[in-house]
DNA sequence: CGGAATCCTCTTCGATACTG
DNA sequence: CAGTATCGAAGAGGATTCCG
């Protein structure tokens, strides 16, 4: 909150408009003061995969703090970024989900993540492997001349979690949920997806390790749509 | 900083590494480590323009605070994300410059500014218009069939700043400083520079209003070089 | 004068405890 | 399950001072 409000005497406590502002007119500054804030752009990330209820946002983003998540569920909303959904019955849970401006912002997290990939080098021992992040990922990862001419979806179990990854028209998109009428069906945990897409473990090996369940020749077509993201040196210029 | 820090008793006051970690294995996580706290990326925003003093900076970020500017910069630096550097005589002042990791930034920066674009509405009164986020965001403006076999600089002069806009081969690229050969120059202010580009101001009126000075020819191929951004309405899906 | 370090106040974050 | 309430710790912002 600046200055300038407090010169207005507007208080602006409750009110929509929480938080600081750039104020400046530049589209960077503007979407840094609705997006900008801590944990914001990652909850963004996770529901790029669909709508997720209040507890899946949770477990996905460890050290956010209750509190917070529904401050900037509340402002997201506000925004017009997100949306309070309540699915129907038998359900019926209350998700959040992504309106189309929510969307719009998808380029700019790939951009940000194929810049923070340049650097990730192996996980470290007290980092997190978010599987959401990793289906987010594979978005930008996907070769479209390697998957040309295939229309399919693959199911995944990741860790107790299904997602589907469907190949179409030379694009792919990837969701939390069960696959429609799917090729392939692999149940694998999530440093195994990401040695196989990262680190090019080898499908038949994986396979011969019992890491993953699922058909080999299928397996092994899946991977290959994906590029393994090239380890750029963190060279001073 | 999170509990593990505590828990292994690890203190990391002055150390390298400062700062909040998301301890995620996810390219947008490890991204927003780097870039993700405040102000951080419109200091890269600016830094896209060409190297830039550190006055220039403060005078580009007002709000920002000198303590605040000076351990952000010094972060970045040792991120490798910046450099710093002395001039030779005889400027000899010390400037800071984007490595190439830090050019990395430019398509994640110009993402978050073509979003953040959609709302941006027009000027609000206490809104800054700075002017180096301008020719910045001329670069997602600019539509490379408008300009097809055109090879040619421009000089602008705005509020004061120098800035060179060079149309080549399709592409364009904009800097602080003097133009090599331009071939024409303008004179104006940061808000009839924005009603040219954005509103669709009629050079010929500018020129008329004596809000521009320089060649009415030129001027009218310069604009037509960049797309009105368009208005995207904020409708919640 | 440019380039910071220091001090002080205020806001935000993060963890836990608690409630409908 | 979906949040609210609370409180100590860290971060932000402004003014001032220091240094070369």
């Amino acid at each position: 909150m600046s200055s300038a409000c407090y010169i207005l005497g507007v208080s602006r406590e409750k009110g929509a408009g929480r938080g600081r502002s750039y104020h400046q007119y530049c589209g960077v500054a503007r979407a840094l003061d609705v997006v900008g804030e801590r944990w914001t752009l990652l909850i963004i990330r996770d529901l790029l995969l669909g709508p997720r209820r209040y507890k899946d946002l949770l477990e996905g983003l460890p050290g956010i703090g209750t509190n917070l998540l529904a401050d900037r569920l509340r402002e997201l909303e506000t925004r017009g970024i997100i949306r309070r959904t309540v699915l129907p019955p038998p359900a019926g849970s209350t998700v959040y989900e992504l309106t189309q401006l929510g969307e719009a912002l998808g380029p700019a997290v790939f951009e940000l993540g194929l810049w923070g990939a340049r650097t990730l080098g192996l996980p470290k021992d007290d980092d997190q492997v978010p599987t959401a992040a990793v289906f987010v990922a594979m978005r930008v990862m996907f070769k479209p001349e390697k998957a040309a001419g295939i229309n399919e979806a693959y199911e995944l179990h990741v860790d107790g979690h299904v997602f589907e990854v469907r190949v179409e028209d030379g694009q792919v998109l990837t969701r939390e949920g069960l696959a429609h009428a799917p090729a392939a069906t692999f149940t694998l945990d999530g440093r195994t997806l990401l040695a196989l897409l990262r680190e090019g473990l080898d499908p038949k090996t994986a396979l011969a390790a019992r890491r993953v369940q699922g058909n080999a020749d299928s397996l092994e077509r899946f991977v290959s749509f994906f590029a393994k993201t090239p380890e750029v040196a963190n060279t001073p210029t």
